[in-house]
This record gives structure tokens, sequence and C-alpha cells, in this order.
DNA sequence: TTGTAAGCGTTATCAG
DNA sequence: CTGATAACGCTTACAA
């Protein structure tokens, strides 16, 4: 049912318009004038650098207290060539960004780390064209917007690695880089989510253990699958129930419809996200099967809503927020030409909760 | 079940380090220099200005081509005083963060305004107290970072109005602030989703319809709970049934348990929001009863999962994308002191899956 | 110990 | 129509 189109002119609550009036902030110059020196005195007193006389440096503070000065960022940047801000582009299709708790948490923890360095972070979203992606990594650089980016949701053969290198715009990647690139990366721990949860379900008795996996491309995708094969193959079975997926509802309702179809179905489904569980469990209940009991669902993420669904979701989290962190050390450290800090990241956590028990006849 | 700790250092992949190096960007003297012209005649040339003969504009802009010269942000912006930078403080617990689509989606729309005028997007997320938001805003300010901000989430009095005047920093408001601030604000549909939801309803015969609540405080909360109680009074219902919720899962799960346990318990349940309905689905299934049969369940957002929970959430629908175009095509004429730009908002949708029936007996 | 001046890269003003 | 020159706000050599 389509409402009416709302059209409207975006109106003020009252007379003030929001053109920035008034007060002039005040500069280095007020703050010599007041002091009675000249700016240089002010700029190496006020830095904390040596060559002024005690009484000559508490007199300059105390006039940029009374004006209250703080200094421009602007002319700062200028002048060091730098902007003080870190960025980073989100390329991604828009349904598969709703749905994921990843980047809020990840750019939450970006900024803890940020906030207190004077720095800030610039987002881009484009959709998902390479097209848009390069123009905005472009733009970036181009404008000086940012001293260095953060490269996330890794892609085989990323080529965001040249554009990089030809843009001369430091990065660092979180994730390990599918090829060698030249950027610092960031090891992450999410594949022992995966194997928590195949070892889990082995326990439990499950030997046909599918996988229901992440959109090909990415490097987390290819990480997880393989880690689910090996996992399984250490535990003397055949990585053999694979099923592509896309991280979407759809395709993970679409994956678990072919494993179910299939003459030896499995017993549990190990999901590269938890969308793709929970959509996936709809289509086995839409088939009649009863969960757990007839089959088991492990999902990836720990989304909001992973407790909240029948069966209560059996998932992995990791903290994303531990994770904006450590990347935002590590690029800080980059930038500012700091050797690299050493990063320590949350250990990711199996979740048992409701939709996994033991196979059918254990 | 714990995983190891990930205790690393990032790694290079290669020998090369991130530090800019190299070519010095080509600047506006060697244009002037290439072109024999002067620094003034290149600005006015480049610039579009009257005032240079078309010859010599045409060696000019030559000049800038073969050195591929772009215009420094950085030096515009100190002499601007500007910073070509919009911002947006997102203050939210964690989870209600994750679970939200709006942001994703709004902030794609605001993107694609800001990409073709040359402008950014400073985003800062703190987690929800007043300090640190109020800290965030500040030092956006007093950086100078960004020439104006997005203000969602509008609560009752809300106390950004105030700190936006003190801080002399342009905003626009995405909703109808509840007391009249002096900022411009933008009208929002939302309401006609829960208005149509009510109807839905209505019309198939449900006199008990009770809403879940968003998190108290907030502007939309209120509007929307009003909405559905006067829709409720327009067809001769009594808007009694009533539960605040927060919309976490946790806060619609605990308040759909409230209606169920009421004397009169209601046919059908409004959430305010699609991570409330879907918890409270289970809540009700948990409590033996069948869907929609015997529980009619509205949501808002049309999450990505509400196509594939069971039964399907019947749920409403608005383009956030939209609103964030609208939001920067205002918040820019703001900044920019053009006129207030005529937007259109896409229409609400309602869309009906399989959680609304007619109330039992009907 | 302090003041002066150059420079960061633009744009705008104002004589020539 | 052109081309110096000042200004934006700061840092840092260098001179006093």
């Amino acid at each position: 049912m389509h409402q009416d189109q709302l059209h409207t002119r975006p109106r003020h609550g009252a007379r003030t318009l929001g053109r920035r009036s008034g007060r002039r902030r005040s500069t280095i110059d007020d703050v010599a004038r007041l002091a009675g020196v000249s700016k240089g005195a002010v700029s190496i007193a006020l830095n904390g650098h040596p060559g002024v006389a005690d009484a000559t440096r508490a007199r300059i503070s105390e006039a940029a207290r009374t004006l209250s000065w703080r200094p421009s960022l602007r002319a700062h940047a200028l002048l060091a060539s730098r902007s003080f801000a870190l960025g980073m582009v989100i390329s991604r299709p828009p349904e598969l960004l709703a749905a994921d708790p990843f980047f809020p948490a990840f750019i939450a923890g970006v900024e803890s780390v940020l906030a207190s360095r004077g720095l800030a972070l610039v987002l881009q979203v484009v959709d998902g064209s390479p097209e848009a992606e390069a123009a905005s990594y472009r733009r970036l650089a181009h404008e000086g917007r940012v001293d260095g980016v953060f490269l996330t949701d890794l892609r085989i053969d990323d080529p965001r690695f040249a554009w990089l290198t030809d843009l001369d715009l430091p990065g660092v990647a979180i994730g390990r880089p599918s090829a060698g690139g030249s950027l610092p990366w960031l090891e992450t721990n999410d594949r022992e989510g995966i194997r928590a949860a195949v070892r889990h379900l082995v326990a439990l008795g499950h030997r046909r253990i599918a996988h229901v996996g992440g959109a090909p491309g990415y490097v987390h995708s290819v990480a997880r699958r393989r880690v689910w094969a090996d996992e399984l193959r250490a535990n003397g079975l055949q990585p053999s129930l694979f099923a592509e997926g896309d991280f979407t509802g759809e395709g993970g309702a679409a994956a678990t419809r072919h494993l179910l179809a299939l003459r030896q179905a499995p017993t549990a489904i190990v999901y590269a996200n938890d969308l793709m569980a929970i959509a996936g469990m709809s289509v086995a209940i839409d088939a009649g099967l009863t969960l757990p009991d007839e089959l088991s669902v492990v999902g990836f993420d720990d989304i909001p809503l992973a407790a909240h669904v029948r069966p209560a979701l059996t998932t992995v989290r990791r903290d994303a927020t531990d994770w904006g962190r450590a990347a935002a050390l590590s690029l800080v450290a980059l930038v500012e030409g700091e050797p690299m800090p050493d990063v320590t990241l949350t250990p990711v956590i199996f979740i048992e909760r409701a939709s996994t028990s033991a196979p059918p006849g254990a």
C-alpha cells in the first residue's frame, strides 16, 4: 500500500538561519598581542618547545586560556600536508550492509582510538560497483581527505592494493590478503569460530555436516570454507556437502533448499553468517523438518536477533569493536611513522543455543 | 567456548612501508610557470571567472592538464574557513545500532549527494552517554572538522539543539523537533507506516490491537504511539493496550509477555520495529500460540530478515536512502547559503506477509 | 631569550 | 586583460 508522497520544503523552526555568524575565533596573533610577544614565541611556548623563559611561557599560556585559543586544524593541515583523518570505503550492496552487525561495531572501535588522538573518520559508502569504489578511493587520495584508509571485506586478488599503491595512499588490511600485497595487514581470528562450530557438531555425533559459504570472492568466505573442510577431514569426514551462498537471506534459503534435496542430506549445517542461517532454518521448517532434532544449524555473527528466533540460533560471536580498535591502532602507527603496535584481539566466542542437538538416531 | 587469544603484530606483506613517498603534487605555481603566467591568472582561468583571454585560458588549462594539477583542498579550506565536510554523530548503545538497517541506508543516501559536490562525511560513533555525545559535537565544532551536522534519532527536548547553537554549528534535524528549536528540520513520513498497519489490522477485523513502543524519549517513539492511538480512536477503539519497549529484542520480548498475560490480551500487536516484533513472535510461540491465527504481528523497518522468519513478518518499509539524500540536499543548501530545496521522500510501503490474519473467531 | 620572515597553496584585490 | 600582492593561521629557521 502506497502512501501519498511527502513533498516538502525543510522548514526553519525559528528565524535564525544557519549561516555561521559572529564571533571570530581567536588566532595565534591575538594571543601574541595579548601576551605582548610574537607569534613565533606563542607557538614555541604552547607546543612545549624549549627556548622561551618560564615567566613568558606562563604569560602566554594565560593569554591563550583567556582567549580560549585552539590551534587551527586547517592551518596545521596545510602546513603538515596532512588531513588528520582516516578513511574507510564501504562497498556493498545495501541489503548486505543492513543486516551486518560488523560495521557499526568496527567503527565504534575505530573511533575509540581516533577520538583521543584528535583524528577523524571519513566514511564513504558506495554500492557494490568497482567503478564507484575506485572513484571513491581516488577522490579520498586526490583531495587529500585522509592520511590512510582501512581495507575491510578483503577479496581474492583485491584490486584495492594496486589502487592504493598507485594513489600513494597508506592503508591497513583487516584480514590476511590473498596475494601478498605490499600493505600491512592484521591477522583476524574468525576462523576459530568455524572450527569451534564444526567441533561442536562432531562432538554431538554429526557425520554429515554441510557448509553454506559466503559470497565467493571474499577472502573470509574462502577461509571459512577451508576451515570447515580441514576440520572435517581432521575428524575423518569428507567435506563434500558444500553450497555457495552470498550472505543474503535469499541466498541462504536457496543453498539450504539445495542441500536438503540431496540424496544424502546433511544433519547439520554451518552457515557463513546468521542471516543465511535463519533463512535456512525457515526453509527447513517449511520442508517439515523439526529443529534441531532433524537438522542442526549454526550461524556466524551473533546478530541481536539470533537469540530471539525459534529455535534460538547457536552461533559465533566475534568482537568487531576490538577489531576496529586494533585496526585503528595499526593505521595510526603507520601514518604517524611509529612502529607497529602489538594488538590483541578478544577471542571469538562460540555460543550454544537451541538450534543444535544430536543428529537423528544418535 | 573460548579460543586462544590472538596476540599479534600487524605485518607487512612486503618491504614497502606506507609512509607517503615521492612525487610532490604540482601546485598552482607550477602551472603558472609552465603556462608563463602568474598564479592569479591561473586561478581566474581555471575557476571560469571572466578576465583572461581565451588563448591564455586555453594555454593555462593545457598546462594544468599536463601537470595533472588539482586545487588543494587544504589550502582552499584554510582560505575559505570551511572544511567541505559534513558530520554525523551516532549515539546509541552498540546493540541497537547493530540491528538497525536505518543508518547504512541513510548514509548511502547522504553520500550520493555529497560525492558529486566534493564534500565528505565525517562519522562519529559514541556509546549512548550524553557526555560522550556532547564531547563529540564539541570536537567537531572546535576543530572545524565539519561545516554542518545531521541530527538523527531526535529526542524529546533534545539537548543537541542548544549545543549546536552554543557551538555555532549549522545542522538539520531529520524529523520534527519536539520543542521548536531554531534549526531547519525535515518532515518525515514514517508515521504513515503505523497508520497503514493499524488500518490493515482493523480491516481484518481486529478490535484489540496493541502497540509495543520504542525506547521512550525518542520523538519517533512518541509519534508512532500517537498515530497508533489516533487511528484506533478514529475507528472507535480504545488505545489501552500499550507496552513500552526499547527497540531491543529483549525489550520486545518482555513487552509481549506483559501484553499476552493481560486478562484482555490483544489479538494483534503493532511493534515499533522488526527486532521487537520478531522477538515478540517467539515469545508468543513459546506461549503456545499459533501465528498468525491466534495473534497477528506487524513490525517496522523491513529488515532483511523479516521475509525469512516464520511466519514471515508483515511490516513497513521506508526508504532511508531517500531520507539521507533529502537531508544531505538540505544541509548542503544550508551551509552553502542557498535557499532550501524542495525534497521529496519516497512513500512508506506497507508489506503484507504471513504474520497477520483475521483474529480468532472472525 | 625573543622577534622576524618565509612558506604551506589557494583566492581576491587592485594597480598597471 | 594581466600580474603582483596580501591574506587565511600556523610552524620553524634564522637573525637580533
